[in-house]
DNA sequence: CGAGTCGTGTCAGGTTTCTGACACGGGCCA
DNA sequence: TGGCCCGTGTCAGAAACCTGACACGACTCG
């Protein structure tokens, strides 16, 4: 359409974003048939992997706010995929568990999203693929420290 | 708080959104002192290096919808950031080009913007860099080329 | 030449998500 | 023990974004 090329191909962060994006357009696009979204699918994952989790820490491993998954773990109850306690057994935080249907429902999911990454990943040497986790957390590592003032 | 790395921590998938999602918030944090936004800082730079663009080339190349991107330059162009013709010289499509201003206003931006990224990089190596590049673009095309059906 | 396809700008409506704020319980340290 | 800070769950209100749909112009191909 335009000229292409500029500069912006050899920015690591715009890199980033459009693969961060690509993979996001991929997972809805396998997730849809099932019904499912992606921060659906997320925090199912999530709670597989990490049984009893909080709403908030729900909310930080989905990379969304805690009202938001807060309105999202309460679907999900509704429709009978995880279950919280009625009242906190300590504090104010509500553990937070799969029930067999969500496990199932996960279960798909977690298939078409697994199918996704082998596809990106299809084109990677098995040494790359190495690379590419430790670069991305390098990179992950320095943002996260960065943001810190340069103490004394 | 919980146990924690079972397995999200070795998911590329995973790491991908986390740093970008690191990356965003990183560019929020030193463009909120500039009075500015990610999308905002994105549609000035894509105008920087591609004069001309179009509403929906821009809003492809930032990754938001036509409808978005449309209130976005009705802004930029209110502050005087940006000008578009009255009139589509040619087609439908109106050919949006920064102005002084704009481009006065890029210049902090981007210079915020650069920090972060160098900041990103600072625990890369230069081949690390380099291998980088090469494995995010061969993760874009992997997964732009899938959805394709396996054709005949 | 004419029909179909594609891309564009724009309108309206709805949904999701976020920002801001509140009260409550646990843990730390003097 | 008492005060303080932190994290949590929750309640609105607002902003951002998206989905769906329309008409228009350019381009392609039969």
């Amino acid at each position: 359409m335009s000229q292409d090329g500029v500069d912006l191909e050899t920015s690591l962060g715009y890199l980033l974003k459009e693969a961060s994006s690509a993979l996001r357009l991929a997972m809805e696009e396998v997730l849809r048939p099932l019904g499912m979204t992606v921060t659906r699918y997320s925090c199912l994952e999530l709670l597989a992997q990490r049984p009893g989790l909080s709403n908030s820490e729900l909310a930080r491993g989905a990379f969304v706010t805690r009202q938001s998954m807060n309105v999202l773990l309460q679907a999900l109850e509704r429709e009978g995929l995880v279950i919280r306690p009625a009242e906190a057994p300590v504090g104010k935080v509500l553990p937070t568990r799969l029930t067999p249907r969500g496990r199932r429902s996960l279960e798909q999911a977690s298939a078409a999203v697994r199918s996704v990454e082998v596809r990106m990943l299809s084109g990677l040497t098995g040494s790359e693929q190495a690379a590419a986790l430790r670069i991305l957390r390098g990179m992950i590592r320095s943002l996260r420290d960065g943001p810190r003032v340069t103490e004394p």
